[in-house]
DNA sequence: CGAACCCGTAACCGATGAGTTACGCTTTCG
DNA sequence: CGAAAGCGTAACTCATCGGTTACGGGTTCG
């Protein structure tokens, strides 16, 4: 059981500049699809599809609130990354130990995202 | 002065699971080029320029001893990202400070690399 | 010296990915 | 009810990327 499977889609999402920015945008707040796309200089429509990547890989939900489309970032998954990364950690045990925090971080949201997968487009 | 140059590139290098790999491989110890190639199934050129990747990021450094290359792993980059991703801590310092030990290490591995790409290709 | 070894690069190719415009659905509101 | 707003999707184009084979340069060794 390794996360081999979700690290491959994270990564690959926060390969792309634009996404990371979208990542970004939403952690000061959730933001209707609207607001995010004009933030950026390319269309609508290709700010919709990075949205759609984020959401198969879980690092957004997003509620449906009238005609609007709110979404909210959800850090969780790039906590796996993050548990990655903290396989090289230095000699033995220099970010090791502080990082550990985050793999239990990781299983505690696990079970919190297929809550959340439940209400997304809800 | 924010990372997003570094991060651009470290996060575009891992997104590929063969260079995860690689850097899997290298944890263990260095490696000359040869014994990385026949890990993989895929043609030994294809995993020269997997390594050219990882290197112009500085994520492996090289040394050519004879007619060997040997590469070995350099985690630093990996904790531009890691900085990143604790940009996204819970509420409030929930992963963070656990963290902020990342960022410190950014800037000591910093000057590190500089004098490591001098004795690159040595 | 010449053959074998180790490795990187060049040239080429099919797949993937990010961008665009056009379109359709649902919700709001005058 | 009909127009406008807010989103997502489809179809298409173009650049990038990862794979292959072919090749060349430096090193070891019989």
């Amino acid at each position: 059981m390794s996360y081999a499977f979700a690290v491959d889609d994270v990564t690959a999402a926060i390969a792309d500049p634009v996404r990371r920015q979208i990542l970004e945008l939403l952690r000061a707040g959730e933001l209707p699809a609207r607001r995010i796309a004009e933030r950026f200089p390319i269309s609508r429509p290709a700010v919709s599809r990075h949205l759609r990547v984020l959401r198969e890989c879980g690092l957004v939900h997003d509620t449906l609130t009238g005609r609007e489309r709110v979404y909210r970032v959800d850090p969780a998954p790039l906590a796996e990354v993050g548990d990655w990364i903290a396989g090289f950690a230095r000699p033995a045990g220099f970010w090791g130990p502080r990082l550990d925090a985050l793999e239990t971080e990781v299983h505690r949201t696990r079970r919190d995202r297929r809550a959340q997968r439940l209400e997304d487009t809800a």
